[in-house]
DNA sequence: CTGTTAGCGCTTTCAT
DNA sequence: ATGAAAGCGCTAACAG
């Protein structure tokens, strides 16, 4: 930077002003110093203007998996809002292990982000207490705590189920299984099957049949096998909810592999609203929570957080409800066979 | 620092050394230090260390897009693989665009990563100055660029979908088109389709057939309006590859809904070797390129090229060309229908 | 094994 | 609108 000032012929300070682009620099000095800045291939080095600063630009972002099309999501529409502040997303994997959050969590601190958004509201004591000391922003996103860190951006995993299967008791199935991850920790998957179970509570179901496989997140081909399991062990179940579409989409193609029709043989939903529901065939019922905008509501509010926080007057502790939208297919409609066209595009 | 030093009844430095742990402080002063972090709730700051240090633990990682199982595998293969030494990786996302590319490399620059790692070997010229100039390890990933810039983690995308189309005429097809993106910059669908039309003058075919559709990256669904539209338009068509799994599978859902048989009516496969191509019904045909494998590769190989900088003797450009396989599965086989069970797991 | 000194490259703050 | 001085929190380098 001072080779740079010497060649514009100004201080390192007022390159650093022009470059940062606050205006408050003549145009002909801002542009001498473009040109050397140019001519030197001269590149700022933000690791010195975060210590100098206290601002760094970064903003941590916890999710358990990134080969995750839901979280993934989640992540893009983030870094859509964050991009326009010039903010860099630091992406930290957890592998659906508080263990490893905890973990990740201490790492991140060390590079001193601005706010932090961790997927989830169960955490390590340890983790909760580092999110709490750190002073920056955090939100939980994904679910809906009931003791919340700080801010919320999430919606309810239980309720969700539990709408879908009130869809499901309406048109007609009263026999409704529920297909889960075996071994591992899930929180979300488990607040769905939680809903399924007060479903069938409220709407005096005759049981509950929860078919667990596998290890979390549970893959497509475990849906697969959790489905031959579920018509062997209740063969008279008429429909079952998958923890999320993946399985969902495993379950319906080992029922075409059997010759099981769906949904006539059996009706199958899924979680999530992926690509892949909309063009299964049938297509899959499911839920769609809207995985990008969440990102981008997060990241909304991030934004804001950091802002007021900068401006001496930190923001209360907010809690945004995501909408979900039930997604109704083919794959539990009451026909007995998939039909050709109709609710392709749902 | 000075805080936990003065505490713990020592120097900062030493506080350092008994952080980073490198064992050359006594155990005693290293738990009397411990003891004061913990009780301070003291955290590290590593941009400090960084700018002081001159290595930020940063590496640079630009991908086309985070939702797209394929490149997230990259990464996450990086991810396990850098995280051993510590290094947190700063993912960019292009969004398929050489000049976004640039863009992200310019602020990826500012936080001056000790190795970057770039999705295909196609920049614009200023871009591939950046890169060069960055004096960093640089390695070109998922393709084999005539003249890399540094170090080279790829194959050769047109020799894969060759390979396949060999395959494909091994097993008695002739007439085989390809379906692509319409719109936009893919390189490597590109090469895919200059290997389809090399194979189709090497074996004499009739014709080169290609249908092209959407903005890449093509969706499922693009891949199903691709597909009728190619029955359209050459209806003797017996086989197609599409330049991915994803509309691959669109393509054969579509041919479900229109009571097409697949492989009977018309042969389908895809590139990638996504899960959804294991578990469709029918099975996809498809290349694997081990795109974890790859991500783990490209890491091994930057750690050892920031260690050989350091050492003072950086290596000398590497190209590493890592194996694609073929996975024949059974919407390619010549068989009227699907079967049941065989080649379920292939 | 531990301490001292210096300085990484920038921005804050205050002055002009 | 620009400059000078100081310092962010840490570690390299050298000394002891």
């Amino acid at each position: 930077m001072a080779d740079v000032a010497r060649r514009a012929g100004v201080s390192a300070m007022t390159v650093s002003r022009a470059l940062k682009g606050t205006g408050t620099v003549t145009p002909e000095t801002q542009a001498r110093i473009l040109q050397a800045v140019a001519e030197l291939g001269y590149v700022l080095d933000k690791s010195a203007g975060a210590l100098s600063s206290k601002k760094t630009g970064f903003v941590s972002v916890l999710i358990p998996s990134l080969n995750n099309s839901t979280f993934s999501d989640t992540v893009h529409g983030l870094i859509d809002v964050l991009d326009t502040q010039a903010m860099q997303v630091l992406i930290g994997t957890t592998g659906y292990s508080r263990a490893r959050e905890e973990a990740v969590i201490e790492t991140m601190l060390q590079r001193r982000p601005e706010g932090i958004v961790v997927t989830g509201g169960r955490h390590t004591p340890r983790a909760r207490a580092m999110l709490t000391a750190a002073g920056v922003p955090v939100i939980e996103t994904w679910e809906q705590p009931a003791a919340p860190i700080d801010h919320v951006v999430g919606f309810s995993n239980a309720a969700t189920v539990e709408d879908l299967m009130a869809r499901l008791v309406d048109r007609g199935y009263r026999r409704i299984a529920f297909i889960e991850g075996g071994e591992g920790d899930d929180p979300r998957g488990e607040d769905r099957r939680a809903g399924y179970e007060r479903a069938v509570a409220r709407h005096r179901l005759e049981r509950t049949c929860v078919i667990a496989v596998g290890r979390v997140p549970i893959s497509m081909e475990d849906g697969a096998r959790a489905v031959v399991q579920l018509v062997e062990t209740w063969p008279e179940v008429e429909a079952v909810i998958c923890v999320s579409d993946g399985p969902a989409f495993g379950a319906i193609m080992e029922c075409h592999r059997r010759g099981w029709a769906v949904p006539g043989r059996l009706a199958i939903a899924g979680f999530g609203d992926f690509e892949l529901a909309r063009q299964c065939w049938p297509s899959i019922t499911t839920v769609s929570v809207g995985s990008r905008d969440l990102g981008r509501q997060a990241g909304s509010l991030m934004l804001e957080a950091i802002a007021a926080r900068y401006a001496g007057a930190p923001l209360s502790p907010r809690r945004v409800t995501v909408a979900h939208t039930l997604v109704e297919r083919d794959s539990t409609a009451r026909r007995a066979s998939p039909p050709t066209w109709a609710g392709r595009v749902a």
